[in-house]
RNA sequence: GCCUCUUUAGCUCAGCUGGUUAGAGCGCCGGACUGUUAAUCCGUAGGUCCUAGGUUCGAGUCCUAGAAGAGGCGCCA
């Protein structure tokens, strides 16, 4: 081929200039009539329409033209004849770069399940579906970074291996090179991990929060945001073993700022991928149309995607206790009516259907639930003046259920011990991290969102597995 | 960890209360078609009905166990 550039197609709708000669390259989405390609390059949600004159090339050429082969197409541009798009590309030269046997490949170009499609993750970044997904992906961990970024926020490296397993997250993976039949023993017949790499058992991180604290108690404003691990056998469509987490920690910030912080910031991510990924949204939202046409309307979503988004962001989170929470659950038709599975009275955690129950039926939005009962709650988070609460906050949004959780941190030494002495919280493994109530300590506090969970409410998808390229789950780490 | 559902052609599914040659659409392959937008039209091929046992004259259909997938709950983000 000539020595002309290849242009990326995403630039080439933005401004493409008719009569130029182009060269692009991509994979092929569709050969319609023997005569229209649409190819696509990932640069954009958007194909550009190749046209192939039959006559000017060689039939056996242009029988390797099968879906989702990669091919590279030097030619003019020209206005569009036809009404899906506005300019093509009038092929000169086609060269296969990499045939797609239509025979033994294993995606058509049809509907095919999300679940087919998860195990086919070699090749389900090319659909219109994935691409769209993880366009967004991308983009909203961009926002996030820019969020704190322009806010004067630090982005903090917490560690993967953590020596501690005193963070009361859940199950963790242990790290060890030892193998299990030839680990070195001590004379109790224990396991000596004094032996080990570290020296020390370790395991994979459950949380950055702890670490971050450090950050925040020196550079005022500070977040993690990096993979996190629990082996916990959850088996649902809102976990994973292996996920991301946005841990922002803040000096002199109160529940109320924690509170301020968790809504700006969700609402912001949601804005930036409103204002620049409509396409890929609008996408998303015609496919979960489509979709519920063949669903009862109760089992539809209440809005399409992007009015929800927008309502989303044009209104105040609702913020209430917890005790106005139960209260409010209490006194609901559906509790009177014994339509709920679980109970609930003032000191239980709320159930995932009375959640949904506040958010979907109740307020229709996100909702923020403050002061939970400090027995269903982690050592760290702050007392408040009743003695039987601490505040902590559950954003909440519909449809998903607690994508942030996060608390105001207890900043009195005296206090934080005693409270980790009753829930058996070893005080020589956090030795540091009570030393920062010892030596200049301050009020502060901070969350954790669950990116993959931010990811699935922007994208409409419903199952997290579809968010991210290689999930984890219990019972399957392939890829 | 608990509960429920699913598994039939390459893919998406139908197959009623067990009954003899197992069905469709899409895809593939062959043919037609130079303005299509998941192109269309005609034709062909393609099945250890997830696996292993069992019940029965007879099992895709019923029973038991296992495998894989999905949904719900708990735990959380």
């Amino acid at each position: 081929m000539s020595t002309l550039r290849r242009t990326e197609i995403a630039s080439l709708l933005k401004d493409a200039n008719i009569n130029e000669d182009v060269l692009v390259k991509g994979w092929v989405r569709a050969f319609r009539a023997n005569r229209f390609i649409a190819l696509n390059d990932g640069s954009a949600f958007d194909n550009v329409q190749v046209v192939v004159d039959f006559e000017n090339f060689d039939e056996a050429l242009l029988k390797q033209i099968s879906f989702h082969s990669c091919i590279s197409v030097k030619g003019k541009i020209v206005e569009s004849q036809g009404s899906g798009q506005s300019i093509e590309i009038i092929a000169e030269e086609i060269e296969v770069l990499g045939g797609a046997d239509s025979d033994a490949y294993p995606l058509q170009p049809k509907k095919q399940t999300l679940e087919y499609l998860r195990e086919k993750a070699q090749f389900r970044m090319r659909t219109n579906t994935f691409s769209a997904v993880f366009r967004i992906r991308h983009a909203i961990a961009y926002a996030v970074n820019k969020f704190y970024h322009d806010h004067g926020f630090y982005y903090m490296h917490t560690p993967i291996i953590t020596g501690s397993d005193a963070e009361g997250a859940g199950e963790m993976f242990h790290v060890t090179t030892f193998k299990p039949d030839t680990a070195p023993r001590d004379e109790d017949g224990a396991v000596d991990y004094k032996k080990d790499f570290f020296g020390k058992e370790t395991n994979l991180t459950v949380s950055g929060q702890l670490q971050a604290e450090i950050g925040a108690l020196s550079m005022g404003k500070v977040y993690t945001f990096g993979p996190t691990f629990r082996a916990e056998n959850s088996n649902t469509s809102r976990h994973l073993a292996e996920f991301w987490m946005i841990e922002p920690e803040v000096a002199f910030n109160d529940i109320n700022d924690n509170m301020d912080l968790a809504e700006s910031f969700s609402k912001y991510l949601i804005n930036y991928i409103l204002d620049n990924y409509p396409s890929d949204l609008a996408f998303l939202e015609k496919r979960i149309l489509d979709m519920e046409k063949q669903l009862p309307k109760e089992k539809r979503r209440a809005m399409p995607l992007i009015e929800t988004l927008r309502f989303v962001v044009d209104n105040d989170f609702e913020r209430i206790t917890y005790t106005d929470a139960v209260n409010l659950v209490r006194s609901s038709k559906p509790f009177k009516k014994g339509k709920f599975e679980y109970d609930l009275d003032w000191g239980k955690d709320l159930q995932a259907e009375h959640e949904r129950w506040l958010v979907e039926k109740k307020f229709k939005k996100p909702v923020i639930v403050v002061d939970y009962p400090k027995d269903i709650k982690a050592f760290y988070m702050r007392a408040n003046e009743d003695g039987k609460t601490v505040a902590a906050m559950d954003v909440l949004f519909p449809g998903i259920g607690e994508v942030i959780g996060g608390s105001q941190r207890e900043e009195r030494h005296d206090l934080l011990l005693a409270r980790m002495k009753e829930m058996d919280v070893s005080e020589e493994e956090l030795s540091w991290y009570l030393d920062l109530r010892k030596f200049g300590g301050c009020p502060h506090a901070g969350f954790g969102m669950g990116f993959e969970r931010m990811v699935l409410f922007i994208t409409g998808m419903s199952n997290i597995r579809d968010v991210i390229p290689f999930p984890r789950t219990p019972g399957n780490a392939e890829f």
